[in-house]
DNA sequence: ATCGTTGCAAACGGTTTGCAATTCG
DNA sequence: CGAATTGCAAACCGTTTGCAACGAT
């Protein structure tokens, strides 16, 4: 059975009495198909030349109810802005961004996950969630000839 | 031989050819003083109200001449906020950041680092420095009876 | 005296909010 | 129809910056 994002979000939407709009679905389908990280911006930029009629303040409402339902992820990149991405389907993962070029390169690990799960418990914590980013240069922007 | 920041920081000053003032020595005392993690604001308060010329500007200036010297590290709180601590004979360490009263709990693990170091080689992704914070409730704040 | 540094206040940039108009259910 | 949602523009808030006065060397 394949899961239907979009489904998922109306049932979402519909049970919270709230209501399945035009610009909710254009952003969650930009989100879906985004194969990047995405900032709000260019989010806004992307949509908006669709769509003028589309605010920027719709995609950061839409951005955090989507972050608070569950459907979407928010990392910070090396400046402090956010960027996101959608959670459906993928399994849990964090990143290497290339401070140059802003690059985002997924990794994972269960043992780093153990470890993380037996600090957390030494230390009487109850985690929710993490952020594991390791910032450096990709392969492309540490190759010689580039300073 | 014991390590004495102050000094160390002189030296680095007049090397650079920059100076060396009542305000930057009050914010490095400050961060060596500090037992916890300070936001710039928290660190403006508290060293303005002993020498209310103090600006804020000239805290956000000085905690990044810090940052850039490598006598201090930033951290992203869960608001997305920084905060600094010195880095003085400290080890590298990560931190547990409750999501409730904010307290910091640092941790390090040789074996995440480790861990670390084989994913960044396998991606020829060539590390600067990393993040990793565990967002969760401390203690106190899990402790039954709250919430 | 020189040039880095400071405080101030204005500018910034990303994000948020108040509100009247609009749209979904 | 009534409540939720939208776009707009103004407000926010942490941080940065331009500038004239100041201060360390």
């Amino acid at each position: 059975m394949k899961i239907e994002p979009q489904k998922v979000f109306q049932q979402l939407l519909s049970s919270k009495g709230l209501k399945c709009t035009k610009q909710r679905e254009e952003i969650l389908d930009y989100l879906l198909k985004a194969r990047k990280h995405v900032t709000p911006e260019e989010m806004y930029r992307d949509i908006n030349r669709k769509d003028p009629a589309l605010g920027r303040a719709t995609v950061f409402r839409t951005l955090h109810l989507l972050e608070d339902s569950g459907f979407a992820n928010s990392i910070h990149l090396a400046n402090g802005r956010q960027a996101y991405e959608h959670k459906f389907a993928r399994p849990h993962h964090d990143h290497m961004i290339c401070v140059e070029c802003s690059a985002v390169i997924e990794f994972s690990s269960a043992t780093i996950e153990r470890i993380q799960e037996q600090i957390t418990k030494e230390h009487t914590f109850s985690p929710l969630w993490h952020r594991h980013e390791i910032f450096g240069r990709c392969k492309k922007c540490a190759s010689p000839g580039r300073n």
